[in-house]
RNA sequence: GUGGCUAUAGUGUAAUGGCAGCACAAGAGACUGUGGCUCUCUCAGAGCGGGUUCAAAUCCCGUUAGCCACCCCA
């Protein structure tokens, strides 16, 4: 019975591997140029924490999580998303309490969906969270260290939405209002729909479906219900934004899935993926420490899905990073020898040379062939002849030319010769 | 969770229900100790379980996985 890799979840083999450190890399060099400090926190959590975070009704908690209950009786999830996780450290941890705390993350999350394209049970995100501020320029701030990052990366057909949800008490009105709204047209809405009228009213407003949509052609929308101090701050976040050279479109009718949002939200898409084209979204969520047992404060943050950056980057047909050549190609003729390179290669190594010996006893034509293969600038051939006066053969792999050098100056000879 | 499509060497692909081929990759060799080009040889395959049939890669059912969409979301 041959084992397998579990359903949605895959190995990211060396190749990929290298796209996915240069996206990484290129992220921390962002975030921490603009004073963000990594934070790595467990991927299991008590299930409470995404409970009351992500909300109930959200199709994340009611049907995606991975829970289990361990052997104490707990119960646990895998982590579905990072906002949650690093508010509840944010908090445990007493930060700062009267100062902005700037952080950011890269790692796994896990929701048990149906996999398609650009949908996989364990994925990547690389986020940021910046706590302790309600301050606009923090919204139009991660934003614009979003975009950097693109530039960086060279993607470049990507379309940023924004929208406002408003404070708590806006978004309550606005539910208020939408639902009486609909409530006399029911009979015109999806199946779906008529349950969001019941459990999540403002899900109803990105419904794709041709009848909702010009039922709710003429509802109410967001910024109607904004009040002075929220519709002020949104005004101000595009007006940064706009400052900032930002292209963003407005959609009144983007609401996110996850509970905890008040006023901006965004959402960042790319034609390059399937259905799933959104590759990174956030939004500020002024409560949520506060519900959490924090004191009131504000913060903002976002996530990107790096397999989907990864498919925007590709399907962009940007070059990526190319696998390095070897330096050095130790080949050996004999197994007399390979203690001799074994150690050999050590300073070699010390001294940043990329190399790797041969230790199975191949031909010295399969040694090189090999060496060509993996792009080696040099080859040292290690023969019985040359061993026994101290030297071995160096061949430069581009010019051909080969000469014997003393044992004792590889790492010299090679050095120069790179 | 629902629906549609798919499943053949490591990869990509062929074959009216009748001998499973090809290319690339991998390994050995064509100079007894020397790479790229070329040539020869070798290795290696029907996801799994049933059924129909003289005979199944091929038809049918189930299952698993993948893909795509719905839903949802990064």
């Amino acid at each position: 019975m041959a084992i397998h890799s579990i359903k949605g979840m895959r190995d990211i083999l060396p190749e990929e591997a290298r796209l996915w450190q240069f996206v990484e890399r290129t992220a921390r060099e962002v975030f921490e140029s603009s004073g963000y400090e990594e934070i790595r926190t467990p991927i299991l959590e008590e299930t409470a924490l995404f409970r009351k975070s992500i909300g109930e009704g959200t199709d994340i908690v009611s049907k995606e999580m991975y829970t289990f209950t361990d052997k104490g009786g707990r119960s646990l999830t895998l982590r579905p998303e990072g906002t949650a996780p690093i508010v509840r450290s944010y908090i445990e941890n007493r930060m700062a309490a009267d100062d902005v705390v700037k952080l950011y993350y890269v790692g796994p999350m896990f929701r048990s969906e149906r996999p398609q394209k650009g949908r996989s049970r364990q994925f990547h995100q690389i986020g940021m969270e910046v706590i302790g501020s309600s301050s606009p320029y923090f919204d139009a701030g991660a934003i614009f260290l979003m975009t950097n990052l693109f530039k960086k990366l060279a993607l470049s057909d990507f379309k940023i939405k924004i929208c406002s949800l408003g404070c708590a008490k806006d978004k309550e009105k606005l539910a208020k209002e939408l639902g009486a709204y609909l409530t006399p047209e029911k009979n015109r809405l999806c199946p779906d729909c008529k349950t969001r009228l019941k459990k999540n009213v403002l899900r109803t407003l990105d419904c794709k479906v041709e009848s909702c949509r010009s039922v709710l052609r003429n509802s109410p929308k967001a910024k109607d219900f904004l009040c002075g101090s929220c519709g002020g701050h949104y005004k101000k976040v595009k007006d940064l934004l706009a400052e900032l050279k930002i292209d963003f479109t407005e959609d009144a009718n983007m609401v996110r899935g996850l509970d905890y949002y008040t006023n901006t939200v965004f959402e960042v898409t790319h034609p390059g993926l399937g259905a799933q084209d959104a590759i990174a979204a956030g939004g500020r969520y002024d409560n949520l420490v506060e519900d959490f047992g924090g004191k009131k404060t504000g913060a903002f943050g976002f996530a990107l899905g790096t397999e989907r950056l990864l498919m925007a980057l590709s399907s962009e047909k940007k070059a990526g990073p190319q696998k390095k050549g070897l330096d050095l190609y130790v080949a050996t003729t004999g197994d007399k020898m390979y203690t001799e390179a074994f150690k050999a290669v050590i300073p070699l190594r010390e001294n940043g040379i990329f190399c790797e010996v041969n230790f199975q006893g191949r031909s010295l034509k399969s040694q090189m062939r090999q060496a060509n293969k993996k792009e080696a600038r040099f080859v040292a051939i290690f023969g019985d002849e040359e061993l026994k006066r101290g030297e071995v053969a160096l061949r430069d792999m581009k010019t051909s030319e080969q000469r014997n050098v003393k044992l004792s100056d590889l790492a010299k000879e090679v050095r120069e010769g790179l």
